[in-house]
RNA sequence: GGUCCGUUAGUCCAAUGGCAGAACAGCUCGUUUACACCGAGCAAACACAAGUUCGAUUCUUGUACGGACCACCA
């Protein structure tokens, strides 16, 4: 559109524009290119829901960051994901279709995923090309930065032969652990996948004996239905009250079994009455214990959340009703002193939001302890920005205590590529090839393979050693000729499929001379949020492909609340839709808005739709100088700069150094304020006011080359602001470049001259200027009339002749 | 419980060891050949206490309040 024909800039006016951008591929990435290789690792959007917020103002971030890139002349590579796998859209799904997989059936239930997939994913691409977000490609393919989806056979074919390979080198074992598992979902979740909430609870004071003595002893506990499950008692050995017990034996009420009582320093004296009891299954410290002291657990809550016969008169009862059944059993025997109220912070799965119990059951292990202190060096070696977040990261490593469990028992995700025999023996699927062994049986030509650590009981349960993994035919031989493969139902945790996105962008296995001269990827972006889950494991699954750090910078974002500062969510009714900003102030206005309203990198950013909109005010500024300028052709030669002009030309230099260095740095904040404030501030209110008598001349007071500088100048300035401003609202500085005969899309960040000059007589230059508008609105003067008495400072000599005639002086 | 961050005008965000500065909202006045999505101007704030200092909003410590992350309670 011609800049004539707009008015004011619109979310009508940008619409051509990105529609155009969107199928043009023009940020198409160039794998060919000699050009140095930017690679942004953005976050997959889950697609079960449009583009929120939060996601709509990080997307405008890392588009500032490409945008800015390609000028400083890197070939970028920002491809669009979109995450389509695993639990937000299997609950999407189920909700939306009203179908349940356990009911209807796996095949079923998947379709409805598809059905539900296909009918957002769309929807997600074109909010972000209305933002105006340069990805490398809007289309789907093979190509280098094309668009991608996580459940895309060709990507779960990639997360598959990383597993298999894993498994090869003996990284992965099955286990029969105490699991976190979320009973809603029927499903084992990791450590990452659960939240703490407070919740409501009883502490009971229970009645025990001793065996020995026959002496009451009071045991507090919020789970007396676990009390069947108990193996231990323990005391704080410091503590004094009970040192007399160490040794002795305690009674279980209920039922009635011997119990040892031991001192252990995990007791708090301050805690209860002091005195533990320690279950299996309680939580997950418990199981820790368990091991240190071998004892072997006693597993009393089955997987669809009932009690077992461990439990005795409470089978098949669910927790929470044993709980209670029990508390009534325990008064009725009067073993019950009292019970206190207390907020008891309860582990919940952060997506179903049931309460986690810890249930024993077989799962996939991917080794990670082994690698810590690796992960620690190699994100050593990684810039962090803002600097502090990598605590967050050192934190999370320090406290990882098993291994990551990596399968589940859900449907909509990448199935782990297995089969098994009744023997024991595991058959691997054909690398690089998308199977699913729920349905299909293995080729002939299939490695089999067996696994020292695989199928289970519970008394192997302190056994930590592993047999290695090892090739023993193929499915095909002769002595497999009778067995029955079963193929593997479980599926990956979808985090094992996110922690290889920087590898399937930059075409591991794919391409490997790209994949060479491509990794490490430049930039990770992501939430603060998902340090502990998708950083974390992209770093280990980096590492363990190649040992060497995945990243080379690390950006962390922090959140988008409301304007009040709170967390959006749908139960408090504050959701800022990004669709209906987008309708109505359009995407430059976010995008200006985002840069300006905060640091990102460091504080929340509260959204206001207020401000959104403020900012389309300052499109409109651009707009208008721009149009401004133009009334005036550019001297063909640069003139001999006036002492007026040559300062504003030291003064947007500077500023261009300004936000190179900053922009470097991934900050885009301040240099937006400065921008903001240069243009309002400095270039339109005073600048342009001193120099339009000599530009227009029509009096001729000025030279040719007086009022050609004027000119030139102008149009100096006013195109380092376009190319400042580019990164972060690309489409009005593009149309107005363009009107003066520059494509910013393909331009060079411009180089300046690191000039000292006098910055101090601008503000002088400003503060004459205000206070000579003043007296003549003190006096009543209209400011094109003349005043009369006012003396120019000596410091502003120079410019003398602008300021006469700006202000009619006399 | 631990760690980190914050507390500045009605709102929001800055800067600073010596007059605290924008933006949005408010009020007053004005429209000069880019712009009424305009211009000029007005009013309005350093959470509290102690310490260091000639001098503290700024540095230190503590208190209060708010936020985040981590851990975790039987």
């Amino acid at each position: 559109m011609k800049l004539k024909e707009i008015k004011n800039w619109s979310p009508e006016v940008e619409s051509s524009i990105v529609e155009k951008w969107k199928n043009s591929e023009m940020f198409k990435f160039d794998a060919k290119s000699n050009k140095k290789i930017y690679s942004i690792d953005t976050p997959p959007p889950y697609v079960n829901a449009p583009v929120h917020i939060g996601q709509a103002v990080t997307y405008c971030y890392m588009d500032f960051f490409a945008r800015y890139k390609r000028m400083k002349g890197f070939q970028v590579l920002f491809p669009l994901g979109l995450d389509r796998n695993g639990l937000p859209i299997e609950m999407a799904a189920e909700k939306k279709f009203n179908i349940s997989p356990f009911r209807d059936g796996r095949d079923k239930f998947i379709d409805a995923c598809k059905k539900l997939l296909e009918e957002t994913s769309t929807e997600t691409a074109d909010t972000f090309a209305k933002l105006g977000i340069s990805f490398s490609s809007y289309k789907e393919g093979n190509h280098v930065g094309a668009v991608y989806k996580t459940d895309s056979p060709e990507y779960r074919a990639i997360t598959q032969e990383t597993f298999i390979e894993l498994f090869k080198r003996g990284l992965i074992y099955e286990d029969s652990r105490i699991n976190n598992w979320d009973s809603k979902l029927q499903t084992t979740l990791a450590d990452s996948e659960i939240e703490y909430k407070d919740i409501p609870s009883d502490f009971n004071y229970v009645k025990w004996k001793v065996k020995e003595t026959g002496q009451e002893i009071i045991i507090a506990t919020t789970r007396p239905e676990l009390i069947c499950t108990c193996g231990m008692i323990i005391f704080n050995p410091k503590d004094e009250r009970y040192k007399k017990l160490d040794g002795k034996t305690a009674i279980s009420p209920i039922f009635g079994k011997e119990i040892k009582i031991k001192s252990n320093s995990m007791a708090d004296p301050e805690k209860g009455t002091g005195i533990v009891m320690m279950c299996s299954a309680g939580d997950l410290s418990d199981i820790q214990f368990f091991r240190e002291q071998n004892l072997i657990p006693k597993i009393a809550i089955e997987k669809d959340g009932k009690m077992n016969s461990i439990a005795g008169d409470l089978h098949g009862l669910k927790v929470r009703e044993a709980r209670q059944k029990i508390i009534e059993m325990l008064k009725e025997k009067n073993l019950l002193q009292k019970q206190e109220s207390i907020i008891h912070r309860t582990p919940v799965s952060e997506r179903s939001n049931t309460e986690i119990e810890f249930i024993q059951m077989p799962e996939y292990y991917l080794k990670q302890l082994e690698f810590k202190n690796e992960i620690k060096k190699i994100s050593d070696k990684i810039n962090f920005f803002p600097k502090e977040s990598k605590k967050i990261l050192d934190d999370w490593i320090d406290s990882v205590s098993i291994d990551w469990p990596i399968s589940r028992r859900r449907f909509y995700a990448t199935p782990i590529p297995l089969w098994h025999s009744s023997e024991g023996e595991i058959v691997l699927a054909e690398p690089g090839k998308y199977c699913e062994p729920w349905k299909t049986l293995p080729d002939k030509n299939f490695e089999v393979w067996k696994n020292g650590r695989h199928g289970r009981t519970p008394k192997d349960f302190q056994e930590k050693s592993l047999l290695g993994a090892k090739k023993i035919g193929t499915v095909g031989d002769e002595k497999f000729k009778n067995r029955k493969w079963k193929g593997e139902e479980r599926v990956f945790d979808t985090w094992m499929d996110s922690s290889i996105s920087e590898l399937v962008i930059l075409k591991y296995k794919k391409d490997n001379e790209f994949f060479k001269k491509a990794y490490p990827c430049s930039l990770r972006p992501q939430g603060k949020e998902i340090i502990r889950t998708w950083l974390y494991y992209t770093l280990l699954r980096g590492y363990l492909e190649t040992k060497k750090p995945c990243f080379e910078d690390v950006w962390i974002n922090q959140h988008i609340v409301d304007s009040k500062g709170y967390k959006m969510s749908k139960s408090k009714g504050n959701i800022i839709d990004p669709q209906k900003l987008l309708k109505n102030y359009g995407g430059e206005a976010i995008r200006f808005w985002s840069a300006i309203e905060g640091d990102l990198s460091r504080n929340d950013l509260k959204c206001s739709e207020e401000r959104i909109s403020a900012e389309l005010k300052t499109l409109n500024k651009l707009l208008n100088v721009s149009r401004f300028t133009m009334l005036f052709d550019k001297p063909a030669k640069k003139p001999k700069l006036e002492k007026l002009d040559e300062l504003f030309v030291n003064e947007i230099n500077s500023l261009t150094y300004f936000c190179d260095q900053s922009y470097e740095n991934y900050d885009f904040y301040r240099p937006a304020q400065s921008l903001r404030k240069f243009l309002w501030e400095i270039f339109a209110s005073h600048y342009l006011e001193m120099i339009k008598a000599r530009v227009y001349n029509q009096k001729k007071y000025f030279s040719k080359q007086e009022s050609d500088s004027a000119k030139w100048t102008l149009h100096y300035i006013l195109e380092k602001i376009l190319f400042l401003l580019y990164p972060i609202i690309p489409q009005i500085t593009a149309t107005i470049a363009k009107e003066k005969g520059i494509d910013l899309l393909s331009a060079e960040f411009p180089k300046v001259p690191k000039s000292k000059f006098k910055k101090e007589l601008i503000e002088k230059l400003m503060n004459f200027n205000s206070d000579v508008w003043k007296k003549k609105k003190d006096s009543g003067i209209s400011l094109a009339n003349e005043i009369y008495g006012i003396k120019i400072p000596k410091e502003l000599k120079d410019f003398e002749k602008d300021l006469k005639m700006c202000h009619n002086l006399r």
